[in-house]
DNA sequence: AGTTTAACCTGGGTGC
DNA sequence: TGCACCCAGGTTAAAC
């Protein structure tokens, strides 16, 4: 599932491709994603030219002069760079063809993801009451100790609400409470102004790790069929429960904490 | 009214 | 082979 970090990867890689250029033609076989495709897409955006191709949170953002189209991949949503030549496959819901014949293809086995049109992000339902990002200035140590005084809520469930900060998932709050030996049960309002400090410090650290790795898997996200690579050979505790804790050895534990899987180390991770 | 929890969407993978 | 079940992330509805 694409993590914001993936998302990162796929902008990057894409906005090379893309910006400049002038759809020609949209093909949408499924419309039937997280929320139905606008049925005059093809009239939307067809001979209109890609100003820009940026992100917020885990949606992508494709400028026009008359308004964006957001997509967001949800948990199984690649987009490929393909040619008329490529085979459609299964799960292969959306065909946007550019002026060189190109093609950028949407493909979503679980259908979890979105492709919707925004004459205004900033002020889109889906956009509007987001956080801030991750690895701007504003998401510092004081803005979430602010934040969390008062609240009884658990660090991890903070940590992915996007209403405080988006773009930090499963796998990458698991990863960064790991790093700051702060227990995913620990309630916000027991966290110090240094603590704080220190988290935000390793969710940073995490994610532009991630980002970082993504990039040298840049091209065989262009050119093959497969998704880019999972960095997965860095997580020190997601999909680790059981294993020996990399720090000291003990077992990891792990927790299903509002629906999701957390791992962790008893032993490391202090519960304030 | 504000905060917290449960349900929902889908299909690949797993285990019986 | 079949089939029930689990799990994933983000949003919304429902519950507290």
């Amino acid at each position: 599932m694409p993590e914001l970090p993936e998302v990162e990867t796929v902008v990057s890689g894409l906005k090379n491709h893309v910006v400049g250029k002038t759809i020609k033609n949209v093909i949408v076989r499924n419309k039937s994603l997280r929320w139905q495709i606008p049925d005059d897409l093809n009239e939307l955006i067809s001979n209109k030219k890609i100003l820009s191709l940026t992100r917020r949170a885990k949606y992508l953002l494709f400028e026009f002069n008359h308004g964006y189209l957001l997509m967001h991949l949800g948990m199984s949503g690649k987009l490929y760079i393909k040619t008329e030549n490529d085979e459609v496959k299964k799960h292969d819901h959306i065909d946007f063809i550019l002026e060189d014949k190109s093609i950028i293809r949407y493909n979503d086995a679980r259908r979890f993801g979105c492709c919707l049109w925004a004459n205004d992000p900033t002020e889109h339902s889906l956009l509007k009451n987001l956080g801030p990002e991750p690895l701007t200035p504003a998401f510092d140590a004081e803005f979430a100790y602010n934040l969390s005084r008062n609240k009884k809520t658990s660090v991890k469930q903070f940590l992915m609400n996007n209403k405080y900060v988006v773009g930090v998932g499963n796998i990458y709050a698991n990863e960064a409470l790991f790093a700051a030996k702060i227990h995913p049960l620990t309630p916000v309002m027991n966290i110090k102004l240094d603590q704080w400090e220190k988290l935000i410090k390793e969710i940073k650290r995490v994610l532009k790790e991630a980002i970082l790795q993504g990039g040298t898997t840049l091209k065989d996200f262009v050119n093959s069929n497969d998704a880019p690579g999972y960095f997965a050979h860095s997580l020190k505790v997601y999909g680790k429960s059981n294993k020996p804790c990399p720090e000291c050895g003990k077992p990891l534990q792990s927790l299903m904490i509002v629906q999701r899987n957390s791992v962790f180390c008893e032993n490391c991770q202090n519960l304030y």
